[in-house]
DNA sequence: CTCGTCCAATACCGATTTGGTATCACCCTT
DNA sequence: AAGGGTGATACCAAATCGGTATTGGACGAG
């Protein structure tokens, strides 16, 4: 499980369609879809379920988009956090 | 930043050196010398103080070793969660 | 002072992973 | 029945990642 894989996930829970979630993260539908797929088999469960109109998520995919949304807001706290206590000039500048 | 680095960075400050850390990670040193240095430069910020005898965290670091810790185990979580409302008999049985 | 040994850093290469294009199969709408 | 939407798959190119060999520097033994 990675950051990308918990960002595409989440990015495909809010707009409902791997193909708009893929448009909006600026890849194409298939790795996106192949990315989901590895997720769901890591975990060894489904997360969505598929329909002719895009995909609804499962009870576990509630559950893990919850976490992950978590997971990436500590993610970019702590970047923010050791950023911010860079020395000054350092290579933002 | 992606998990992979966090937890490379964590052996790195527990162990002490790149190089005891790599064996614990089962990978060689030099890519876990770059990855160190890719998270660095990512973060804008040096996160240890290279000696002849190893590494040594500087705050930034110590900042970050917090941080990823928390993430790692939120990781854990997630997918330990997740897995455990998985269908029965999905994939590991 | 010099050699041996520890360390991290770099150059280069092969293996693995990742993303893109083209296409298929399905379902709903018209 | 036809067209437009969806996700799934096959195949290929690009980027990433890990390994080997090597370099440079600092400490300790002699």
């Amino acid at each position: 499980m990675s950051l990308t894989q918990l960002e595409y996930f989440v990015a495909i829970a809010e707009v409902g369609t791997v193909r708009g979630a893929a448009a909006r993260l600026h890849i194409s539908q298939p790795p996106l879809t192949r990315h989901l797929k590895a997720l769901e088999d890591e975990l060894g469960t489904p997360l969505f379920h598929r329909t002719t109109k895009g995909v609804t998520l499962l009870p576990q995919g509630e559950v893990l988009l919850d976490h992950a949304r978590e997971i990436l807001a500590a993610v970019r706290r702590a970047a923010a956090v050791v950023s911010a206590s860079a020395p000054p000039g350092d290579h933002s500048e």
